[in-house]
DNA sequence: AATCAATACTTGAAGAAGTTAAATATTCGC
DNA sequence: GCGAATATTTAACTTCTTCAAGTATTGATT
């Protein structure tokens, strides 16, 4: 009937959830403008509207300066009061694990960071354990108001069940990471692959606000992408969506470790880069970091390994662009602290093979460090508790 | 309040759509069935499917031979009325206007062509009214349950106002052709996209029926795809989408007339493809048909072009498998009555190309007569009746 | 043949969610 | 202070849906 805090998610009649949402994604937003934007008439509006001030997770902002033609009553918009609930995000890598404290509105609080050095699950769950009571300990605010976790790691992953069916780098199968975690935390937890949590974060509290459909591309060891399309994020019938690395590029180009040609990870991931590079210089012992520098100073062959990379990169763009036409696309990932070498050619490539119109879709190309991986989980924690 | 029939669409509850949608792509189901597939109460279907009923468009079907374990009342089955309403689809061509008459279920009942020499809008208009008198007159079934017209053309269309932005082969830019066609044939009329239009058909009357995700592929002179995600048709927020024909496969191929490098299309179009068989044959007059004919005769060359194509092709299709991760896919169009040279080729291609469980996503590959792009148009005007 | 269990469907009361219309609140410009 | 303009609230009413109970129709069991 109500919208309920504690152990399940968020009930309530639709129109709550989307007055909820909205106001929590598109910020400040009075009742009348709510009523407009989602076709409710504003008498529903202020229905839905009281019990979630009465439970602490919206309130009404002091009437702001008029800015309309004049006349009329202020309006006095609803906006959410981020304090009231905080959520925990974790993104769990290789070797580290990386944590962060959000409030509603999905901003940090507090981080932390620990080494992983075992992929066994329960050394994992011993780590994030730890990562959270250094979390709780690190949070100024009030830690009874912390409910959710969210985990995000790269894999095939149930969201809805909160099973990593299978992750690559961690070596496993059909993990019911979700329920574990809740176990040995206490808290309700939401397990998601890392790049869509990112997509979910930046579609809710970044740059794809208000956007019916969106894309993040995410460069590094791997090339991946979270699309939104009628506003919803893809997941894919077969657990396959966004496998944007693994598009073909160059049917003449080098073998990919998936079994397929030319695609744009056998081209434009770190591995590869740093591959090239190594054969260009004749040094075999080259690290990414010094082939950024490299690059950097001038050295042409490691300067056009780069350049190839970008145009990789922006055909792959390309390709979102042309199938899904996306209203905007962000590009970015650990790959991007060699953003300066990337920049203009990803640009340029895309520019060329995007189709059309398809050539207006802007692209923002802008770094990420891995506490807005974090963030990305924590987002996905925020959504669940908003749309279970 | 009941759902209506001549002018508007079907309005009604929500429940009512949806049932009907239910019945009309998933054949007979009993109400309990419907119940559950819709997450409506058993009572609230028995309520909505009344005046539908009433109205004709659903009747109960007779009590079948039961099938489960046995016990219980059998159930009666609800299903459409198919020739409670008739609908005409018109494909507009460069030279041709290709037309059929449908029933509720999509079904062809006639269907008639006539040639087309003159793109100017009038001449346009003049030929699709004929073409309607002609499907009128080959039409056995009650003229009088005709209300509905719909158009495919390819180019970028504005499905809601009935406004063509923009045809290039018409060389139409911003012609309001569902206002002009419903003044000329006094029927309502929708104007879609042609490869939306066949791809919204397949959805719900073809292979793509219960589908959440689903992508149809054209080949042609121009390369296509239509795709649903999410259950719903992609539109593209820039005006393109499924742009399959210029995604990059070979960065070191040649140039397209869109200004891209490698485009799937100046490798797998028909223009393309005569193109290079003239090239290899030395002969500058070569037609499609003459390429295809040598390629089955076992001209080495010229079978070369058709096995490039298809893997060009695979690779896209394996693009959008990666990608958007559709239950299946199915690839079609004018091109493939070249059929038995592509299939294998796009079959390896795609198999090599898809990433991980993405290659197991089923591929038809079969040609579509210009016929089945009109019930496309078809189709569309049935979804405009029961989804406004 | 009578009865029971199972399943499908229908009915009527009750409730949830939203709408419309009218009342109330608050501001600006005069 | 008054009226026009805009925002919000309230109350009455409509619509759609569910719930709980009842009816219908079958196969299996006694």
């Amino acid at each position: 009937m109500f919208p309920e805090i504690d152990a399940g998610a968020f009930s309530g009649p639709p129109a709550a959830t989307a007055i909820f949402t909205t106001v929590l994604t598109e910020g400040p937003v009075s009742r009348v403008a709510l009523a407009r934007r989602l076709g409710l008439s504003s008498a529903a509006v202020t229905k839905a509207a009281r019990p979630l001030i009465d439970l602490g997770y919206l309130h009404e902002l002091a009437a702001t300066e008029r800015s309309g033609p004049g006349a009329g009553r202020p309006a006095s918009p609803l906006a959410v009061r981020a304090e009231r609930e905080f959520f925990l995000g974790v993104k769990i890598t290789a070797d580290e694990v990386i944590g962060v404290v959000c409030d509603l509105r999905a901003q940090v609080q507090a981080s932390a960071r620990r080494p992983l050095d075992d992929p066994d699950v329960d050394a994992v769950l011993t780590e994030v354990g730890r990562l959270t009571d250094d979390l709780f300990g690190a949070f100024p605010g009030d830690r009874t108001r912390v409910h959710r976790l969210g985990l995000a790691l790269s894999g095939d992953i149930d969201r809805s069940t909160g099973l990593v069916r299978y992750s690559p780098f961690l070596h496993w199968r059909d993990v019911p990471l979700g329920r574990l975690a809740a176990q040995r935390t206490g808290l309700t937890v939401t397990v998601e692959n890392d790049v869509k949590a990112l997509t979910a974060a930046e579609h809710w509290f970044g740059e794809g606000v208000g956007a019916e459909s969106f894309a993040l591309v995410t460069v590094g060891t791997g090339i991946g992408c979270g699309l939104v399309v009628n506003g919803r994020l893809v997941s894919g019938s077969h657990g396959v969506a966004g496998e944007i690395g693994h598009l073909t590029v160059d049917a003449t180009g080098p073998d990919c470790h998936c079994g397929g040609r030319g695609c744009v990870e056998s081209i434009a991931g770190t591995d590869a880069i740093v591959a090239q590079a190594r054969h260009r210089t004749g040094r075999p012992d080259l690290t990414i970091a010094e082939a950024v520098g490299l690059a950097r100073a001038g050295h042409e062959e490691v300067r056009r390994v780069f350049t190839r990379a970008g145009g990789a990169i922006g055909c792959a763009i390309a390709a979102v662009a042309n199938l899904v036409g996306p209203t905007r696309i962000v590009v970015s990932g650990e790959g991007l602290a060699a953003y300066d070498l990337f920049d203009s050619h990803i640009r340029t490539s895309f520019e060329r093979q995007a189709f059309g119109a398809a050539a207006r879709c802007p692209l923002s190309i802008r770094p990420l460090p891995f506490e807005e991986w974090a963030r990305g989980a924590a987002a996905v924690s925020i959504q669940s508790l908003v749309v279970p």
